[in-house]
DNA sequence: ATCGGGCATGACAACGTTGTCATAAAGACA
DNA sequence: TGTCTTTATGACAACGTTGTCATGCCCGAT
């Protein structure tokens, strides 16, 4: 019957044990909803729980139980705040939760140090699984966890030196179906214009567009390839710059988000937005409500990110069959701006 | 030397004390970095901890230790996936790092049952402190968490029957701000198209447009007035039996995000989006790439959020002044729907 | 009346760590 | 040389929980 002001320590299966009248173990029971209690020191269990306000320790409970699953796992994102994340991140939960998982989420800003000690503090946890989307490019430092038990599942990005899962975008195949599609409107002097070259999708995605050029008989010309753009700003000022050149393209195909809205802001600058056809990797919000509308290949987050979900899960129901690449497909979002002629 | 294939069970300090030829309580203060011991023993107990790949069991650290701190934040989001609510994620995440503070993050889906779960689920892993954009009216229940020294912060919308800090958007003065502004372009006849009433800011919106009117003379007409708009679908219809109507408005003040890409879309459809003026409260992405722009009324979940994770450190650091409200300014980006004329 | 089996309950140790205290060794001082 | 202080190290208990095992009871079969 201690009443202190702050900071009230919170009551234990003991306290709740006291109350009832009954032993610790029986608290446990009940609490577990193991069978085996009469149900008369069952109701008095809940009643002492109830008037205790008793809230059972998933932690104490984790150490000591014998398949020691915290019931909680990391994930490691690009940025919690930027779309194409948090839709994975918001949909890794969505299956987390009917488990009765918890999810620890962090912010790598494509940084491999950061992602690092994201991990390791997730590990020291002791998260039963990683999701990562990553920034590092060489995974072994990894393997402990694995060998640990923790289950691990890329995303978005394939791993390196490291046997996992990954639920990937088929970025090449993305790219080239966006490549056939402006060849198929008239065009040949296409533009590709990249992200970061050292970043696993944007190289997929810049292969893509060159192989689909070859296959379509088509010479690359280098001048109409700018890669390593990082932010609108320089995406901005790589297209204006191209379209000032002495041989513009006549379409622009754009392998990222960011890359795609300056792209759209610099053509609409130079008044040329209805004249350059544009072709995004990624979809955009509110990307139908621009003149003209901007067509994309669309990627599906939320497909990967329930996919991961699922096969983290499904190892940590005990699946050992080897690592798998899962790929998922993306679809061609036709608004406008890629149908333009040349 | 045992090789097991999977699962290999993590080292313990007990592990590494052996390995070193240490007792277990030299592990224990080197890895918590405590004075007095010898560098010999140090250098020894590092190698084995090298050697062993040995990973710091932070929950059990937390069950002995006296303070008992998790270093451990649950976040209670609206959905992690809007815009909106994922700012805030990530501002408190920033603050979170420093620290080295972890964050649990979970949707309630504007949900009453849904936060109370998850709060629970935070409680049961014994987090140090709960940021809450809250779906629920009444916050009684986590008077049980705050006696236990929980400490608790709410975002975005105010606590109800709770005496508990709280870090909210000027709702009423930012719409105040914006019929301002639209009378002062000569409109009089000024819609308001709001969200669920029962959401607290919602309310305040559809108030500071009452009273701005009353303020500025101007009787309210309350065929004018569409509350209880979810989604942009029920915004878009709204808007256009509004201007189909005998007496249609010349501004639209939208009181939500999707309610505002609803009317654009209706301003859109009956091609009206350069004769009436839109002004809607939150910022969109991409709202400056339309035509005409749109003007808003900025919030500011950065700030909200940063405010937010302040007061909750400094309350875990001891303060214990009574609760405060803390109110975080709008700011109007005009951009050209704002400023049509009538 | 005795025994065996099943069931409800509890005593106790243990999970991996840190707080408390004891002890041994080394140095300081008269 | 003996005593006192300081410093490094370790033994042990405890955090809140669950796994293991023992105990005591009741009931039906011998």
């Amino acid at each position: 019957m201690t009443e202190a002001v702050f900071a009230q320590s919170r009551p234990t299966m003991r306290d709740v044990a006291a109350q009832a009248r009954v032993s610790l173990k029986t608290v446990s029971r009940v609490v577990n909803g193991e069978s085996g209690v009469s149900p008369r020191l069952a109701r008095r269990v809940l009643a002492a729980c109830e008037r205790l306000d008793y809230r059972h320790n998933h932690t104490a409970s984790t150490l000591r139980r014998s398949n020691g699953r915290s019931a909680t796992i990391g994930v490691v994102l690009e940025d919690v705040a930027n779309p194409f994340s948090s839709a994975l991140h918001r949909a890794i939960e969505d299956v987390a939760v009917q488990r009765g998982v918890l999810v620890l989420a962090g912010s790598s800003d494509e940084d491999e140090d950061r992602e690092l000690k994201l991990v390791y503090a997730f590990a020291s946890r002791r998260v039963d699984g990683l999701i990562i989307q990553p920034s590092s490019h060489d995974h072994r430092y990894l393997q402990t966890e694995r060998k640990a038990g923790t289950a691990i599942v890329f995303v978005d990005r394939p791993p390196r030196s490291l046997d996992a899962d990954a639920v990937v975008t088929d970025n090449a195949a993305g790219v080239r179906r966006g490549v056939q599609h402006l060849v198929a409107q008239g065009h040949r002097r296409i533009a590709y214009l990249g992200d970061t070259h050292t970043i696993a999708t944007a190289a997929e995605r810049h292969q893509g567009y060159l192989e689909e050029l070859a296959h379509q008989g088509i010479e690359p010309d280098t001048t109409l390839i700018r890669l390593d753009l990082r932010g609108f700003e320089k995406a901005e000022a790589a297209v204006t710059e191209l379209l000032n050149g002495p041989h513009p393209p006549t379409a622009l195909l754009t392998g990222q988000n960011l890359i795609t809205i300056g792209a759209f802001r610099a053509l609409r600058r130079m008044g040329l937005h209805r004249r350059i056809a544009l072709l995004g990797f990624d979809d955009i919000l509110l990307a139908d409500l621009l003149e003209p509308g901007i067509t994309v290949i669309a990627q599906d987050p939320a497909a990967i990110g329930l996919m991961a979900a699922d096969v983290l899960f499904r190892r940590l129901d005990g699946d050992r069959s080897p690592a798998k690449s899962f790929t998922v497909p993306t679809r061609m979002i036709q608004r406008g701006s890629g149908e333009i002629r040349p």
